[in-house]
RNA sequence: GGUGCCAUAGCCAAGCGGUAAGGCAAGGGUCUGCAACACCCUGAUCACCAGUUCAAAUCUGGUUGGCACCU
């Protein structure tokens, strides 16, 4: 037998099964159940689970929940680095890459969209345009000054841009002036580029949804649920151990509202209707954003009266109309 | 039964004679190095009826509903 689990029609293009959708609904169990049918390893496209001691509020998977599926990209970072699009682009290449020479299908599962279009795109962030010293001078600037004043210059320099970021956007303001002044090039032309990129792999874009009332009323439930878990403990051990309110990773869902809670800024029921409310928010934001992506096959829970079994075998009808399928051992 | 107060979008709430602030929720959207981020867009004719007036959510009377107090 061959080393090589996976099959595909598009030689020049390896393959990616991506499994996506709006926080909280349910696309752990059904990753795992997808991975051990193709023998698949999974790639976490989650900005917050990368990070360690962030298990309840990022609703990380539990290592036996894993049933010996390897997972990559989670648990890679303290509390107190950095995470961005291009680190996890960096870091979800190398995985990709050891996933292929296991002969393996990798399946990126994760509900952060940005990142999955930089890995199934191969976007380009043009390494060399960020300079930490330059962003700060800008972001002061504009304290000082006042967003409107930035965002002329920005008309002056790259009108595309200011006309489609309003001045409001104080970051991607900022961003599009930072990259003009380090590149000389204008980030709407960049961006116009990377966009009509084709992506290099052959994919499978699937994007689990539920309607939205169940949606939100899992989302409820899965806070309590967070909270009776000791999510506060969590985020006061992550306090104790001097992560900073700025930090990254503090700007997750659950733990920024926890912090304001220890800030004295409201009570712990404030603070709890918060984060059910954010993370409502949040899977409305998400939902909009695979809507704008291409080919992306729905799978409406609803649809499939909630059988596990009925998503499970659409799921291998799309994949082998790309051509992609385990080689059974 | 009587008296008083109130009645504005799903919720909170301005307005007090000149043609309906704002906040929250909800929905839609943007997104190419912080993305679980940041940001943008969308809503009513003011309980009902009849008057006064050039003009009424705003004044008057009545109806209905709620609250408070009294008997």
């Amino acid at each position: 037998m061959s080393e090589i689990a996976y099959t595909t029609n598009e030689i020049q293009k390896t393959p990616m099964i991506i499994l996506t959708g709006p926080t909280a609904v349910g696309k752990t169990s059904l990753s795992i159940r997808l991975a051990k049918e193709l023998g698949g390893e999974i790639i976490s496209a989650d900005s917050m689970q990368v990070y360690r001691h962030m298990d309840i509020g990022s609703a990380k998977i539990r290592p036996e929940e894993m049933e010996g599926v390897p997972h990559h990209l989670i648990d890679i970072l303290e509390p107190t680095e950095s995470f961005d699009v291009t680190v996890f682009q960096e870091k979800a290449r190398q995985a990709l890459e050891g996933i292929y020479q296991r002969g393996h299908l990798p399946i990126v599962v994760g509900g952060t969209g940005f990142y999955i279009q930089a890995l199934l795109y191969d976007i380009d962030f043009n390494d060399q345009a960020q300079d930490e010293k330059l962003r700060a001078d800008l972001e002061a600037e504009m304290l000082e000054k006042g967003p409107e004043v930035m965002h002329e210059r920005l008309a002056e320099i790259d009108p595309e841009s200011a006309e489609a970021i309003p001045a409001g956007n104080r970051k991607r303001v900022i961003r599009a002036l930072e990259f003009y002044q380090l590149t000389g090039k204008k980030i709407s032309d960049h961006n116009r580029e990377q966009r009509s990129k084709e992506s290099p792999y052959n994919y499978a874009y699937f994007v689990l949804t539920d309607e939205r009332e169940k949606l939100y009323a899992r989302i409820d439930e899965r806070v309590d649920q967070m909270i009776k878990e000791g999510l506060a403990e969590e985020v006061k051990k992550l306090l104790e151990m001097g992560v900073q309110k700025t930090d990254t990773s503090m700007q997750g869902l659950g733990y920024r509202e926890m912090l304001g809670y220890y800030d004295g800024e409201y009570s712990m029921d404030h603070a709890v209707y918060l984060i059910k409310r954010n993370t409502r928010h949040f899977a409305k934001r998400q939902l909009t954003w695979f809507r704008r992506e291409r080919d992306v096959i729905w799978l409406p829970k609803q649809d499939f009266s909630y059988d596990e079994d009925r998503i499970m075998s659409m799921i291998h009808r799309e994949l082998s109309k790309l051509g992609i399928s385990a080689m059974n051992d």
